[in-house]
DNA sequence: TTACTATATCGTTGTATAGCGATATATGCA
DNA sequence: TGCATATATCGCTATACAACGATATAGTAA
């Protein structure tokens, strides 16, 4: 990354905050394999149908889903699959923060871990 | 990224926070090229010296700068130079998505573009 | 038309936090 | 000791926004 000047900056950091809710996370793991209505990920996230509609707004308004309609049905999907580079980079970045955590205290990391 | 459990993702949702605020990324793109202490980075970015602590305590929680004091002074750096990959990530899903924007209204991306 | 379903939006409330000024804490020097 | 400097923290205000319930809008079928 250059040096951004302050707009540029701005924009990065509304990008950051569209990743910053863990409901908005959840939308997009939903959306990872297919796409989906907004009924569909109301009952799979167990949340109310207008909060749904509304995160899905603001994941449109940054570009990280598409829309279409069929019909009153509005489907979902991820507009860009690198979205999930991003959530590896950061859950590499915890992984190791919290093994160098274990080491100083002086714990071992486990041997293995199942997948989850 | 594999699915995620609700507790990483919030984790992972807290992460993206702490990159959420613009002046917390100037504060990042100041400790680029040098770790610096707290009273050239509040001359630097034009903030209250208050405000510049308070962030970098952030940073700090999120394992994202180091702290090194000598006497009163307090110089923070990097702690993982990898920040700036997620950066780099974001910028490029904006480019790409500002240049299909701008084809889309038929206008065409300029020829080349002076470097910041 | 009416009725039903799917989605979006409105209005409110509660919570989180950025920014500010003032102050507390810690170090070094006279 | 007293004073100056560097940083952290406190109290406050204003703003942003998530979640909720209610309502508006759009399509579809009777």
């Amino acid at each position: 990354m250059k040096a951004l000047d302050d707009r540029a900056l701005g924009q990065v950091a509304e990008y950051f905050r569209a990743l910053s809710e863990p409901m908005r996370l959840r939308i997009l793991n939903s959306l990872r394999e297919k796409a989906r209505n907004v009924g569909a990920l109301t009952r799979l996230l167990d949340c109310s149908q207008a909060n749904v509609s509304k995160h899905l707004g603001t994941l449109m308004r940054h570009g990280l889903v598409e829309r279409s309609t069929q019909g009153t049905t509005a489907f979902y999907r991820i507009a860009d699959p690198r979205v999930y580079q991003l959530c590896d980079l950061v859950c590499g970045h915890m992984a190791q923060r919290f093994v160098s955590q274990a080491q100083l205290w002086g714990a071992r990391a486990p041997a293995s871990r199942a997948k989850r």
